[in-house]
DNA sequence: CGATCTGTTGATGCTCATCAAATCCAGTGG
DNA sequence: CCACTGGATTTGATGAGCATCAACAGATCG
């Protein structure tokens, strides 16, 4: 049931056995959230770790005027806030966008993961380096490429994810964000992301069917995105998909 | 000459003389560095931490086209690269922007400390979720609002963490930053950026001499940008700037 | 089978990019 | 001290990209 977390650190070292029953132990409570449902939201206390087991989460904020601004996608094995141990309020929130389950962490039985495990601590800390290194990017795409190259780069950060979380091995993913969520992630209306979504699909690059997204061309869109995956610090990853991907074309 | 960094842990909780001790024993040589000069650059191998103590920095990406994307920009005190420990190669540059000095930690004596020094270890990751933290409300600020709303919340920012750094007490600070600098940091051309400055002056809210920045009217600004400084993590700093600044209007 | 959420398309206007030229300023050397 | 130089800033004119408003078409679901 944690293998989504095991895998997601794996990326990082291989488990021992030990550090995967001690995973197992400090594991409490499977929460289940529907969709819409947050799981912590911006100013409340923190308390616990959660870990996004099954379905997808978005971390995002909300500006006086209501608009959302997502900050992140996560997928299962994705940690939500190893922040918990050190600042006392959460500064964002976090929202189940499928059906979705999470498990939790003391703030204690974290600690003592701390102390315990050195190894799986540096996991832990490196995953959190990860995150970073995706908002910098995510920066870099916001702040400096056009619409239609921000959706495109997205798509491909996507997909590399999905495919390091086993949660594909081709070309094609689940896809279950909607085009007003897919907006807030990349800082436009839903409207521009629909023609922005049309043009992708009229240029070959990606296609969708009953909630998935195929990428068509992915030599191509990677190079239209400018897509650069060493930011996601997946060295220790496994083969690449079948089709007309490689291994180099993937993770270099 | 550690200071700075001890004023910016201090924020997170007070350092003990023992602590100081270590710190001062790990501080390896310090750096000079002219204005213009990279202290490390994207795809390098990462080998010692940077610390910070005299000047300005940015942290930037490139894309393949040129365009100079800012992540953040550092003020005495700050962390350059934690991450050193974890990750092999950067992922982005890190450039002085005026004359600077930098004291660097080998990754041993940093791994030394971690293992030593349970609170000092605390603290700097306190400060690296900070960065993050940061990061966040960059997106957001870049995602959603106004180029004339975005450079007012960058110099709330900046005011906030120079006061917080000890550069300043009141609301002017120095300012060494270009306008083509902030136009990469704020995703807008420097063209942009001189008439977005001519706005904000006219408007009474800031003025430009001689390389500071006066914060005019700090309300006006703060509710102009939305700014809530709640995100820097704040929350152990000291008393408010003098003026027509308080407290509660800096800090809340 | 209506109700509601999601996606598509068109018309119009604002924000910001782009290109270009002029001005200002700090430094440098005669 | 002044002329030169290269960077930084300002200003104007024009156009591209995206927002906004509005209407409609499909989905999905109780």
């Amino acid at each position: 049931m944690i293998e989504p977390l095991i895998k997601r650190l794996e990326n990082f070292q291989p488990c021992t056995l030990d550090e995967r029953c001690a995973l197992k132990e400090i594991l409490g409570p499977v929460k289940r959230l529907q969709r819409g449902q947050d799981v912590f939201r911006a100013y409340e206390k923190s308390t616990e770790v959660n870990v996004l087991l099954e379905g997808w989460a978005t971390r995002y904020k909300m500006t006086k005027d209501g608009h959302v601004q997502t900050l992140a996608f996560l997928l299962p094995g994705d940690l939500c806030n190893i922040h918990v141990t050190l600042v006392d309020r959460m500064d964002h929130s976090l929202c189940a966008i499928t059906p979705a389950t999470f498990a939790s962490i003391t703030r204690e039985n974290i600690e003592k993961l701390y102390a315990s495990q050195p190894r799986l601590s540096r996991a832990f800390f490196w995953s959190m380096l990860v995150d970073e290194s995706i908002l910098r990017e995510w920066l870099v795409n916001i702040g400096s490429r056009s619409a239609s190259k921000r959706v495109a780069h997205l798509f491909c950060e996507l997909l590399t994810r999905a495919w390091a979380a086993g949660l594909t091995d081709d070309h094609s993913l689940p896809f279950p964000i909607t085009q007003q969520q897919l907006g807030d992630a990349m800082g436009i209306t839903s409207v521009h992301t629909s023609r922005v979504l049309t043009y992708l699909r009229n240029e070959g690059l990606v296609c969708f069917h009953n909630h998935h997204l195929d990428i068509l061309d992915w030599a191509r869109i990677k190079s239209f995105a400018e897509f650069e995956p060493a930011y996601l610090h997946l060295a220790n990853a496994a083969p690449a998909p079948a089709g007309n991907g490689s291994l180099s074309q993937l993770t270099r």
